[in-house]
DNA sequence: TCTGGGGTCCTAGGACCC
DNA sequence: TCTGGGGTCCTAGGACCC
């Protein structure tokens, strides 16, 4: 080591921060933005169903404590919603989507080193707090959220993020809805035995399955190889995890012992795929009402495209018949270039109307269609020799966005959408768009 | 009668190159 | 009888996430 003419206990090592990462996770999302600007479903069992009516895709505690399970199509439980007075609600992505959006800002108020993960779920950095102001911190940020946006927030505090999942988990719990395994892990390591840890104990309890990359299907074969916990994954062979569980686990390994091998992603990059896909209302039966569901999705696809200024080259669609019941099954799709690079909605309609025709067949009830973008690049690239970009197209989306934008999705539309949409969205009990249509403004009757 | 939608990353294997 | 070694790029498929 090189002489610096300076002794040990003069260097000032610079102060090296633990990483310490908060999971903000909204309990129950959908139900609780309903709960909000109904009161009425505050003492109810609350389930939101998927588009169409479909499936129950998310449940109120109460919904939960009542064993109604995630993802059930709602025909099956019509008894029990019955029975126990469950509320039911249509989704209302508009909503949640703003309400996500006052979430976030409201907790970016408290640090800007924010990752939005997902519509109900942030992570964030904390370093610079100490161990005893972490809990403080922590219930200021929930209290904000819950007085500002009305929607219950839990808090996970840990090391790494996949820690801090586990502890977003055990802060459900909580009363106070905050859990730091930060805490409880530096006390194990300055206190001896391992068992003196209150979050050790929990991981003994909590199934692997519910670690944060391990799904269903290498819960399986965790359990075969006898590893059942959170704690029994952490003890496993590390040879065996790198070989059989790939890099992947191999890093869920070495974040539950506390490395953080994920970092925050501040920025948000854009998307390297976009799919726009729905079940129809009805089933179609004929060309014309499947060009213009496909068109509608087509638009909305290039909108998303224009929103993180990309333009793609590949376009897959895909068109199918209802995958059950004894009706005769077709699905199909197909590939093709989109030459040059684009994001202008009619040329895209039109490469997605061709690559329709080539496999749609007649004699079929169509349930579900859709089109994946990939090939993504940002718009204005030019890649090749003698593309050349488009400027007056661009004027015109810009134009056509700006007018959607202002006076609701869909008041400039393309003609290939189509004008009567039979097929459209089946929604029996949705809620208003309390937060972002004048129109649908909760009314207060004094 | 009735069954969601939208993303990411990793690996294996083939084509192709020198 | 004998059949290199190493690299890149692309794609399909499988796993995961919300």
């Amino acid at each position: 080591m090189k002489n610096t003419g300076l002794k040990e206990k003069h260097t000032q090592r610079p102060k090296l921060h633990r990483p310490l990462f908060a999971l903000a996770d909204c309990n129950n999302f959908y139900a609780s933005c309903e709960r909000v600007f109904n009161p009425k479903l505050r003492d109810r069992p609350v389930v939101i169903l998927s588009s169409n009516d479909g499936c129950i895709v998310a449940r109120s505690n109460e919904a939960k404590a009542l064993g109604i399970p995630m993802g059930i199509p709602v025909f099956k439980i019509r008894h029990e919603i019955a029975r126990h007075r469950i509320a039911v609600c249509s989704s209302n992505y508009t909503l949640y989507a703003d309400m996500s959006n006052r979430i976030m800002k409201t907790l970016r108020l408290f640090t800007p080193h924010i990752e939005i993960y997902s519509i109900d779920e942030a992570f964030l950095r904390l370093d610079s707090l100490t161990e005893r102001d972490l809990r403080r911190y922590a219930s200021k940020m929930r209290d904000t959220v819950m007085r500002w946006t009305g929607v219950p927030v839990s808090i996970g505090i840990a090391p790494t993020k996949t820690l801090a999942k586990l502890a977003g988990l055990l802060a459900k719990r909580d009363p106070l809805g905050v859990y730091s395994a930060a805490e409880s892990l530096m006390h194990a390591n300055t206190s001896g035995p391992e068992t003196s840890s209150s979050f050790l104990n929990e991981i003994k309890k909590i199934p692997v399955s519910k670690i944060w990359g391990i799904g269903r299907r290498l819960a399986v074969t965790l359990n075969m190889q006898g590893i059942y916990t959170v704690y029994d994954y952490m003890h496993a062979d590390p040879k065996w995890i790198r070989r059989k569980l790939t890099i992947t686990g191999w890093r869920t390994f070495m974040e539950l012992h506390g490395t953080s091998c994920l970092s925050l992603q501040e920025l948000t990059l854009p998307r390297q795929s976009i799919i726009s896909s729905q079940s129809f209302g009805e089933p179609i039966d004929s060309f014309i009402p499947l060009k213009e569901a496909l068109a509608l999705y087509t638009a909305r696809a290039a909108r998303k495209l224009r929103e993180q200024h990309s333009t793609a080259s590949l376009m897959q669609i895909y068109i199918t018949t209802k995958p059950f019941g004894s009706a005769p099954r077709y699905a199909n799709s197909a590939i093709g270039t989109i030459d040059p690079p684009s994001s202008y909605t009619p040329a895209l309609i039109s490469r997605a109307s061709t690559l329709l025709e080539s496999i749609y067949r007649s004699g079929f009830r169509y349930k579900k269609a859709g089109i994946f973008l990939t090939g993504i690049h940002p718009e204005g690239m030019q890649m090749r020799l003698f593309d050349r970009y488009d400027v007056r197209e661009r004027q015109i989306m810009q134009a056509v966005d700006v007018l959607n934008r202002k006076w609701g999705r869909g008041i400039v539309r393309s003609a290939a959408e189509g004008t009567l949409q039979r097929w459209h969205m089946k929604q029996s009990s949705v809620s208003s768009r309390f937060t972002t249509s004048w129109d649908e403004l909760l009314h207060i009757v004094l």
